[in-house]
Formats: C-alpha cells, sequence, structure tokens
DNA sequence: TCTGGGGTCCTTCTTCCA
DNA sequence: TCTGTGGAAGAAGGACCC
C-alpha cells in the first residue's frame, strides 16, 4: 500500500486575495493584478475575471480588453511576501518538514504524522482562521501526484490520490498536465502521436529516450506513471541572483543602454551583499525589438558582489555585442555563487554544485 | 495579441588540456 | 610533430515554473 507520504499546498489566486483581505468589497469580483506599464502582464488575476478569459502572462492590455469591469491592481510584492511569511510560519508550526516553493505554494512532508488527512483539514482550517487566505491541498505518495492533485481541486479543494488512481483518473488527459511538461514538449509529444498520458505510457521502452534524450526520455518515461522520487528540500540554495527590465520602449541609444546597465549593477550587487552572495560568473541579456534574446557571460576568476567590478564586466560584455536593432529588454545576472572560503580556490565550483540526476534517483522513497 | 521579472535546470557546442 | 580522444569548464540558448 502506497504511503501518502506528501501534501502540496497552495494559495487560491493568492495575490488577489492579499488584495481583497484589504478591500474586501472586491471579494468575488473580477480582480486583475498587472502592472500599469504598456508591456504589463497580468500577474494573477481572480476567478471572476478568469471566467472572462483573463488568465496569467497575458498582456495587461489585451486583459483590458476581454474584462474592462475588472479592477486592476498594481502588484504589491512586500505586502504578498509579508502574507506569505505569516502562511510559512503556521504551516511549520503544524508540520515540521516544509519545502517552501514560490510565496504561494509549500510542499509538506507528512510521513511523521499518524492521521495526515486529519493534520490537514486542522492546518487548512486554522490558516483560513488566522490569516483569512483560502488554500487547496493535494495528497499523494510523492511530490509531482501531490501537486498535480492540488491543481486539479482548486480552488479550495482537498484530493487524495494514489498512483492507481491518478492513472485512471488522468489518463485521457494531456500529457500538459504534468508540471514540467510545457507547450514545446506537448508540440513534440503530439508530432509522435502521442496526445494523452495513457498513450505516454504506452509508448515502447526505450522510444521516449531515443527520441527526447536519456533523460527528459527517462522522466518523461517515469512521469507517465507518476513515479517521483525526488526528496523535499527544506533548504533551498540560490544558485543565480538577476535584475531586468523591459522599457516601456525600445532603446537604441549605446549611451542610454550603458546607463540603465550600471543602474541595473548598482541595485543587483546591493542585493547580493545584502543576501551575503558572490558569485563568479557575470552576464547580461539582451532583448530586441523582434523578441530575438541573446546572453553574453564571463566568468572571472574570483567571485565578486563588488559593484565596481559587476559594472565594468556587464558594460564590456555590451560594448562586445553590436546593437542591431532596438532593444526591449536589458538584463545582468550574478551565477556561479562561492558557498565557503576555499570555493574560489578551488575552482570547478560548477561541477561541485551540481545537482544529482534529476528527477529520479534520489533515495527518498514514498512506499511505506 | 504581442508577449514581465526572477529564477532553475538542461542540452549542445566550443575550448583547453592531458 | 601530428592526430585522436576524453574530461572539465565555460558559453549560449531554450524550456519551464511561480
Amino acid at each position: 500500500m502506497e504511503q501518502m507520504a506528501v501534501a502540496h499546498l497552495d494559495v487560491d489566486a493568492f495575490y488577489v486575495a492579499v488584495e481583497c483581505l484589504r478591500r474586501p468589497e472586491l471579494a468575488r469580483q473580477p480582480v486583475v493584478i498587472a502592472g500599469s506599464s504598456p508591456r504589463a502582464v497580468v500577474t494573477t488575476a481572480s476567478y471572476a475575471a478568469r471566467r472572462f478569459g483573463v488568465h496569467s502572462a497575458m498582456p495587461a492590455a489585451r486583459a483590458r480588453r476581454l474584462c474592462p469591469q475588472a479592477t486592476f491592481i498594481a502588484p504589491d510584492f512586500p505586502a504578498y511576501r509579508a502574507a506569505s511569511a505569516e502562511l510559512m510560519a503556521i504551516v511549520r508550526s503544524h508540520v515540521e518538514q516544509v519545502e517552501v516553493v514560490g510565496l504561494d505554494e509549500a510542499y509538506l512532508d507528512l510521513r511523521a504524522l499518524a492521521f495526515p488527512r486529519a493534520a490537514m483539514r486542522r492546518l487548512l482550517a486554522d490558516l483560513r482562521q488566522r490569516t483569512g487566505l483560502v488554500c487547496s491541498v493535494g495528497i499523494a505518495p510523492n511530490k509531482l501526484l501531490a501537486k498535480i492533485a492540488s491543481a486539479e481541486c482548486k480552488p479550495a479543494g482537498f484530493l487524495t490520490l494514489t498512483r492507481a488512481q491518478a492513472a485512471a483518473r488522468f489518463a485521457q488527459r494531456s500529457p500538459a498536465l504534468i508540471p514540467g511538461v510545457g507547450p514545446k514538449t506537448t508540440e513534440r509529444l503530439a508530432q509522435l502521436g502521442i496526445h494523452t498520458i495513457a498513450e505516454l505510457r504506452a509508448a515502447p521502452a526505450g522510444h521516449l529516450q531515443r527520441r527526447f534524450g536519456a533523460r527528459l526520455g527517462a522522466w518523461l518515461e517515469a512521469v507517465a506513471q507518476f513515479r517521483d522520487e525526488r526528496p523535499l528540500q527544506p533548504v533551498r540554495v540560490a544558485r543565480s541572483e538577476s535584475r531586468e527590465r523591459t522599457f516601456e520602449q525600445d532603446i537604441r541609444d549605446p549611451e542610454r543602454l550603458h546607463s540603465e546597465l550600471a543602474q541595473m549593477c548598482e541595485q543587483l550587487c546591493e542585493r547580493l551583499v545584502a543576501h551575503d552572495r558572490r558569485g563568479r560568473t557575470i552576464a547580461i541579456k539582451v532583448r530586441f525589438a523582434d523578441f530575438r534574446t541573446i546572453t553574453r557571460a564571463r566568468t572571472l576568476p574570483r567571485p565578486t558582489a563588488d559593484r565596481s567590478q559587476v559594472a565594468r564586466v556587464a558594460a564590456e560584455l555590451l560594448a562586445g555585442e553590436p546593437i542591431s536593432a532596438p532593444v526591449r529588454l536589458l538584463g545582468v545576472r550574478v551565477e556561479n555563487f562561492a558557498r565557503g572560503e576555499d570555493q574560489a580556490q578551488r575552482g570547478g565550483v560548477r561541477a561541485q554544485e551540481r545537482q544529482p540526476p534529476l528527477p529520479l534517483e534520489a533515495g527518498w522513497q514514498a512506499q511505506a
């Protein structure tokens, strides 16, 4: 018998919910969280707005056309971070091992609980009472299935799924149901005649690996059977930090581009210093008016968070690139973080930090 | 219709070196 | 001296997620 080892907890329309706590008159109304610039996109939409076809990542201008009666609110990330911190503190008071994923969701290790379902019901009630936030919960033998379950039962849902139940329930659903299978992979699968999870599951052994490569192929074979042995990661290690900006109007003037880049380097280094992070690789990103995007990077002998050094390298990378078209986005990133004093001397940080093969070779077993 | 910002991880290619 | 090979590291691009 499979052990129901993991819960995935997800706040329903989190940013909208936080705004509704401040403005209760917005409850159940169409609400869209989006910036005000002409190139802004929708961050979150309330369920009432979603009924008009509004969804995340849609250009805000289009959302306004689809749902002109909606209340549009600019995102207030400090408020969302504060609400998230309060929420996660309550979650941790109920469950010891918690992996926080973004501001509004988390995986919970249920293995130490005698009655996991009852414990999750108590947690949901507590969260609702103390924060006013409504969550959905999926309970399953592994992270993959717990996440699918919580997405399936939204909003205000509660769903427990075994692998066998999932295989039956989702047999005719698109492989896109699986987190990690995006539009490109779905399209490639369709070209192979695979349109459902049942068809993905029935693919002959080795077929997917030949078509998608060893890693992605093996992963697809596993997730088609809802197998996933990734462990919970209560502590997540940051690998990079970046700052980027889409301009309201495209920029062609190199001087202005350099000035924007210098500002971003300054902001980025402030954050790096605040987080006590230093990185060896400095990269810039340039997106042109036609959406063509390039990245250019340079790796230094020693990690840095020094403003003038990061700005100088970033400026050199930008200067080395012919600006053949107007630029709509410019960004800078520092990665390859040092993790301890010896790291810089030894080099090879990247290989040492590389994670074990994803996603199915870790030792954490969902079986009882 | 015209595509944000901040991330992680993967694949492929190139270069360097033994 | 030349050629081949394989691993490590870095660069670049892409897919995906919240």
